[in-house]
Formats: structure tokens, C-alpha cells, sequence
RNA sequence: GGACUCGUAGCUCAAUUGGAUAGAGCACCUGACUACGGAUCAGGAGGUUUGGGGUUCGACUCCCUACGGGUCCA
């Protein structure tokens, strides 16, 4: 089609059209056409009013292209046609392969994602990062790369140690065993309990007489988190045995969040190995001339020329900054993976900075791989009553929150009773799938880029526009065609993919619109997903694939399947809704959500 | 003080990245042969795209400005 149009303006303009300069969209409903070409942006080449070059294009389109079979002009716009044979071709191939799988482009691609820290369990923040991660490694996948998912976790500072120094003051032995509480969920009781302790001995100061400032730095409390933060850096054996124990509570805790949410990362970092790293670099670059030293011995780096300011990189006492271990954790990786192509960090939007400067910097310091860099930056997840604040209690436990939206799917089930041939597991392993569909599908709905605001009721809402109403839709497809198989009328199809998808017994036959809808939709969806893999944004493909099943659901409602009696139009349809269903599990997979057989 | 970012129906989000009369869901109203699975479908109502100016054949989209949210760097 695109090399026609360029024939096209070469043989009625005698001009050479770019290929970038071609953009073809699909036709709107209220017009006749399947695809439309806007022709004002060729005015200039053609020298003619918009309506005499749209029709001279449509009439040089239709003689030469064979599946050009007419068109209309309706003011600027081009709207062309297309025969339904190309859409039987299409379907034919739909039915024999993944149209959402493609061949290996032979690139590695590490993404990033999750990365949390070590005193507090996972919230809905996380939820959104690991979700989007998740799906962002899928859909990288989907269109042929080879993914390596990790996560650096921060397994050091001062937050593990108020924790620590809270369990050792209060705790008295407390583990996950002796009180049942998940892992992450004891730790982080710690550090509310220090909190608390602190605030409580600061009060008391101010009362008697102390200054605010004066009183927080000298809070007996805080004062030993501090020492035993030195003596971890000492490799005091006592603290560090102290450390691994509580932070392997975390681990177990974190673990059992990512099974249920359905996550998995290939490599772990952790902070702990990772914060003595950068500072060869920066004696490098400081050697090189890169960066440079001020009086008191701290390392800076000029990013004025770039319109950013200047950034510390290391302190006078040698001691290095977040920037400094970002840039050694960045090499280390590139070592480790030298086949990599790109690195994606998932992080939220309140490090644009940060990752602009750090890119930048990597740059400066001359690395090729500098350019395959990208901050995947997500907008943070506001609540009804306002940001999430942990002081203030408002934070939504990750855990809580997937178990409140399997029961929500547990509910709904029950109500419609509908599943009396499911075991106990079975509905259990059900609502599990459509509870956590309702909440993948809430967040990565949404233009990640974008902030966005959770509400709790729309997010366990099961019809519209939500992830459990395009399950009933692949639900209810497959089935039809169980059905099928039973009934005989399905008997055409033979061999193995006839099972799930069948074989075109017929070209000639007529498109209804219901048809050509869906049919245009499914056809759109392998660019709809090289697009979403291109921006590293799978809300495209979350509203394509309910875009999808919306109007299959009309197409069901209105075009009898089952009971049409004359065999090339049933065989038609069951290939068609067969291809409507695997392109949606694929779809779905991109977003790390389970399609269910039967709900 | 400097930088970045967002503002679309009552609410939550879309809009093929500058293209046709700005589309969905929720909520609200009206309908659908007892239905191949109604967790569905068809329809109604709801908009000066925060205000103002500009760029052009054309602006939710780009530029300037005001107002209002949010974030970051010291």
C-alpha cells in the first residue's frame, strides 16, 4: 500500500513521497471506508484543490491496487475501501499465527523495576511500578527481545537500622514465627515503633525546655540507630548478623507479595554490595578533566553547559552519595550483561532530575552504552483523600489491598453463581485471577507517564471499562467454542490448531459490519503493540484490547454464531471469534493478567 | 530563587502524537425475541478541552501569558 501511494505521487506530481510523510488512519464509523488518507498536507506537491487531489489519488489507487476496491472523498479526506479478501488473507493468517509474537531481534534488554526499601512492606506506589515493569518486560518480549528483569533492593541506611534498634528495644525476640505476621510486615511494625519512640522522647525535651532542633538530634533513640548505622559500616559482627536476620524477614515477606502479584526478576541487586561502587569512576573522570575538585576535597561535576546545575559527587571525606553508587551499580551492569542494548530503570517522576543528571554524566564520562539509557517515569498514585502519607496512616498496603479485590471478584461470583461445576480450589484459583485482573488492568490502564488517582471502588469494579470484562468476553469465546466442538458444528475443523482456531473453509464470503469492525481492530493490534513496546506504554494496549472486545461483544449480540445454519458463514465466525480470543490472551499476557476458560 | 510537569463531561480516563462533528467507563434515565453465557448489548442526557492571546488550510495537541495543582534541585 505505501509503495502504491508513493507510484502514485510520482506518476501524478512527479514527486518522491517520504516514507515518513505517508499516515494512514483508520476511517471514522461515520463514513464509508476502512482506511482514510488525509490529503492536506500534499496541497503544496500536488497544486491542486483538496478534493481534485483526493480523488485523483483514490481513482490512481483503485486501477492499481487490488485491494483498493473504491472510495469516497469527503473534504480533504481520502477514505479508501479495502476487499474483503485482504481481510479474509488476514484472518486465514490470524488463524494459523501469533500475530501478538515476533522474531527475535537477537537484542538484550534489562529492565528495572520494583526496587524498594528494606524497613516498610509494599504499597500501591509498588503496585504500579511492578505492574508497569512487569508488563513493560513482557511487551518487550512480545515484539523479540531477550529480557533480564531486576531490581535493586535497599538493604542499607538508616531506615533498616531504626528498625533494628526499635525490635532490639521492644521487641523482645518477636520473630514472623512466634507472631505470624509476614516478615515485611514485623520489620516495618519496627519502624513505626521507632518513630513513635522518637517523636515521644523529642516531646519530652521540648517540654523541658529543649529546642526542636536540638531535641531530634540528641533523641537517645536516635542516637543509637546512628551508632549502630556506623557499626554496620565497621562490619560489627553482632549488627550484621542482626541486619541479614531482619532483612531476610523482608525477603521471605517481599517474596510472597511478588508470587501473588505475579512477579519475578532474574537478577537481585542489593544496596548493601552495590554502595561502594562509582567511585573508580569518579576518580576517573575527576584524572580526565570530566569533573572537579573544589577547596574541601568533594567531587562536582559542571552540568551548566547542559542547562542543569552542578551536582556533588562525592564528599570531602571520600564518602560517596546516591549518584555516585547509580553510576558504579550502571557500570557493573554493563560488565556483567555486555550483550545489553538498553537499560530501563521504572522509577516514579519525582527522579526525573536525578536520572537526567546521571545519564548525562555517564555520558560525560565517554560510555557507548550511555545512549541505551532510559528512565521509564511513572506518575505517582494519589488517593481520594489526598497523596499517600505513611506518617499519616494513609498508605494502601500492597497485600491488603490484592486480597480486598479477590474477595470483591469472590463476592460478584458467588452472586451469579454460575461456576456450580468448580471445586473449592478451582473458584478460589478463579476469583484470584479476576481480582487481580480488576487491579492490573486499574493501574496500567492509564498513560503511565501520567499521575493518577486510586479509587478503591473503581478499582474493583467488574464491568465497563476494567480488566474482568474483557476476561468474560475471552470466557465466553472459548466457551463458544467448546460448544462448537460438541455440537458437530465445528466439524470442519481438523488437525490440532483446529481445535482452538479452525481453518477458513471459504474466501467469498460477504463481511458484515459487525465483522469488518472487530476485524479492522484485530488487524491493528500487532502495531498497536509495536507502538506500545516503542514508548515502553502498555496503556495503548489495555484500551486497544477493550476497544477489541467491546466490539466483539456487539458483534455476538447482534450476529447469531452457533445457530446459523449455512456452514461457510459458522465456520467464518468461529475462525474469527477464535482469532479474537488468542489475540486477547496475547494481549493480556503483554499486561501480566490470566485469561480464565470459563467464569 | 531556579528547573520540570499536569489542567479534557459531575467523577475516572481516551483522543492514531498537528487532522473530519473531542470519545469511553462510572454515576443518572430508557429499552433488549426466557438469553449461542445478561459479569452482555442498544439508546438518551452530559463539553467554550482552566482563562486570554498567537502560529496555520487545520490546535486538546506547538509558542507566549495569567490562574490553579504536583514534583525536583539547593
Amino acid at each position: 500500500m505505501q509503495p502504491a501511494l508513493q507510484n502514485a505521487f510520482q506518476e501524478l506530481f512527479q514527486h518522491t513521497l517520504e516514507h515518513k510523510a505517508i499516515a494512514f488512519q483508520p476511517t471514522r464509523p461515520e463514513f464509508e471506508g476502512d482506511v482514510t488518507i488525509n490529503v492536506f498536507p500534499f496541497l503544496k506537491v500536488s497544486g491542486k484543490g483538496p478534493e481534485q487531489t483526493a480523488t485523483a489519488i483514490g481513482e490512481h489507487l483503485q486501477a492499481n491496487v487490488e485491494v483498493v476496491e473504491r472510495f469516497n472523498v469527503v473534504k480533504g479526506f481520502l477514505n479508501l475501501v479495502i476487499a474483503d479478501s485482504y481481510w479474509h488473507g488476514f484472518l486465514r493468517e490470524a488463524a494459523e499465527v501469533d500475530i501478538l509474537q515476533f522474531a527475535s531481534t537477537g537484542d538484550q534488554v534489562m529492565v528495572e523495576y520494583s526496587s524498594p526499601n528494606t524497613n516498610k512492606p509494599l504499597h500501591l506506589g509498588h503496585l504500579r511500578n511492578n505492574f508497569l515493569g512487569h508488563s513493560v518486560s513482557r511487551i518487550l518480549e512480545a515484539v523479540g527481545n531477550e529480557v533480564v528483569r531486576v531490581q535493586i533492593i535497599n538493604d542499607r541506611g538508616i531506615h533498616i537500622c531504626k528498625s533494628m534498634v526499635a525490635w532490639q528495644q521492644f521487641g523482645k525476640g518477636e520473630t514472623p514465627e512466634s507472631s505470624g505476621l509476614k516478615g515485611d510486615k514485623l520489620v516495618g511494625k519496627y519502624y513505626v515503633a521507632f518513630d513513635k519512640a522518637f517523636k515521644a522522647e523529642v516531646a519530652e525535651q521540648i517540654a523541658a525546655g529543649m529546642k526542636e532542633e536540638e531535641a531530634e538530634k540528641q533523641a537517645p533513640i536516635m542516637m543509637a540507630a546512628q551508632a549502630m548505622l556506623r557499626q554496620w559500616e565497621a562490619n560489627d559482627p553482632e549488627v550484621r548478623e542482626l541486619w541479614a536476620k531482619m532483612n531476610h524477614w523482608v525477603y521471605d515477606g517481599f517474596n510472597a507479595t511478588y508470587a501473588r502479584m505475579g512477579v519475578a526478576f532474574d537478577k537481585v541487586y542489593y544496596e548493601s554490595e552495590t554502595y561502594v561502587l562509582g567511585k573508580k569512576d569518579v576518580t576517573d573522570g575527576l584524572e580526565r578533566g570530566v569533573f572537579y575538585k573544589k577547596d574541601d576535597g568533594s567531587v562536582w561535576v559542571d552540568n551548566t553547559p547542559e542547562g542543569l546545575d552542578e551536582k556533588v559527587l562525592m564528599r570531602g571525606d571520600g564518602t560517596s552519595l546516591y549518584m555516585t553508587q547509580d553510576i558504579g551499580t550502571a557500570t557493573k551492569r554493563f560488565e556483567e550483561f555486555p550483550d545489553l542494548k538498553r537499560l530501563i530503570y521504572t522509577v516514579g517522576n519525582e527522579q526525573d532530575y536525578h536520572f537526567k543528571v546521571l545519564f548525562l554524566i555517564l555520558k560525560k564520562l565517554g560510555y557507548a552504552w550511555a545512549d541505551g539509557l532510559y528512565h521509564l517515569s511513572y506518575g505517582m498514585v494519589d488517593l481520594p483523600t489526598g497523596k499517600m502519607k505513611s506518617r499519616e496512616g494513609t498508605v494502601v498496603d500492597a497485600d491488603e489491598l490484592m486480597e480486598e479485590v479477590v474477595q470483591e471478584a469472590r463476592s460478584a461470583g458467588e452472586e451469579l453463581s454460575k461456576l456450580d461445576d468448580f471445586s473449592e480450589e478451582e473458584k478460589s484459583a478463579l476469583y484470584e485471577q479476576i481480582g487481580l485482573a480488576a487491579l492490573k488492568y486499574y493501574l496500567l490502564k492509564v498513560d503511565p507517564k501520567k499521575r493518577m488517582l486510586f479509587d478503591p471502588k473503581a478499582s474493583i469494579d467488574l464491568q465497563g471499562h476494567t480488566g474482568p470484562f474483557i476476561q468474560y468476553t475471552y470466557a465466553r469465546i472459548r466457551s463458544l467454542l467448546r460448544k462448537a466442538e460438541l455440537s458437530g458444528a465445528g466439524s470442519q475443523l481438523s488437525g490440532e490448531k483446529a481445535s482452538a482456531a479452525g481453518q477458513l473453509t471459504t474466501d467469498n464470503y460477504q463481511l458484515l459490519p459487525e465483522e469488518r469492525t472487530v476485524i479492522k481492530l484485530l488487524h491493528q493490534f500487532p502495531a498497536v503493540l509495536h507502538e506500545a513496546a516503542a514508548r515502553l506504554d502498555p496503556s495503548s494496549l489495555a484500551n486497544h484490547a477493550y476497544d477489541l472486545v467491546k466490539s466483539y461483544n456487539s458483534f455476538y449480540q447482534t450476529v447469531p454464531i452457533l445457530k446459523e445454519e449455512d456452514a461457510g458463514k459458522l465456520n467464518f465466525r468461529l475462525v474469527f471469534s477464535a482469532a479474537v480470543a488468542s489475540a486477547v490472551k496475547k494481549s493480556m499476557w503483554c499486561l501480566g493478567i490470566e485469561v480464565p476458560e470459563q467464569m
